[in-house]
DNA sequence: CTCTGATCATTA
DNA sequence: TAATGATCAGAG
């Protein structure tokens, strides 16, 4: 699928996605889906890449990078309320030179979301999970406050080495995760001395108290 | 090895 | 049963 080349177009896109099972639209881009997500739990995520022409690959930027949008496929169940947390980027654990929110990856990836709703109880097989409406989401001067209070509160953490006092509770919005391989993961950060040691990488989520709050002003 | 896409699965 | 910690696959 080519990159759609305005906010229009694809949003136009995502509307002929909504209604379709993930089975129709594997389909239709000759893509194999699993039984279940066990042991490929990004298929759901790339596959609407695919289908929405977000480019491709790993690259720490927004999937349409032209549009600043970021895509984002969220689990809900049948009331429109997140089954799942969402994760944001991972979390620099050393070499803190961003100071403002601004700079930071989770503003820049949270500035403008394309959520795709799809409905995914856990009873309800992947091939005949149904993708809902997809809406565009900018965060609200109140919201932008929240995340702006969690992420300096969480870089605080990670700056002064605290990683183990890092727990998911922290933040309202936002939370400290693991992110990695497997528990057994590791990466560069600091202690509390300031001294580089290895530690479990984490990753900001977002909680899903705070999605189900814009999943419900989109939808009602 | 890190970052992307996330959900799984055990615990509290 | 929700939340937290653990985990899986692919790309670059």
């Amino acid at each position: 699928m080519s990159i759609p080349t305005s906010e229009q177009e694809l949003l136009d896109r995502c509307y002929q996605l909504a209604g379709l099972t993930l089975a129709e639209l594997a389909a239709m881009h000759r893509i194999e889906l699993p039984v279940d997500l066990r042991r490929e739990k990004g298929i759901v995520g790339q596959l609407l890449e695919v289908a929405l022409g977000a480019s491709a690959g790993s690259k720490a930027e927004p999937d349409f990078p032209h549009l600043q949008i970021e895509l984002k496929t969220i689990p809900v169940d049948e009331q429109g309320r997140p089954l799942e947390s969402t994760y944001v980027c991972v979390a620099p654990m050393t070499g803190f030179t961003v100071e403002r929110f601004e700079d930071s990856w989770v503003y820049r990836k949270l500035s403008r979301v394309l959520w795709v709703p799809v409905l995914a109880s856990r009873q309800i097989p992947l091939q005949q999970r149904v993708i809902g409406r997809a809406f565009l989401w900018q965060p609200t001067e109140q919201e932008l406050a929240i995340l702006r209070q969690d992420w300096e509160e969480l870089m605080e953490l990670l700056r002064l080495g605290k990683l183990s006092h890092i727990k998911g509770q922290h933040g309202t919005a936002l939370q400290l995760r693991p992110k990695g391989a497997n528990s057994q993961a590791r990466t560069n950060a600091l202690d509390e001395d300031g001294a580089t040691v290895q530690a479990l990488p984490r990753g900001f989520y977002l909680k899903t108290s705070f999605t189900s709050a814009l999943l419900q002003r989109a939808f009602g």
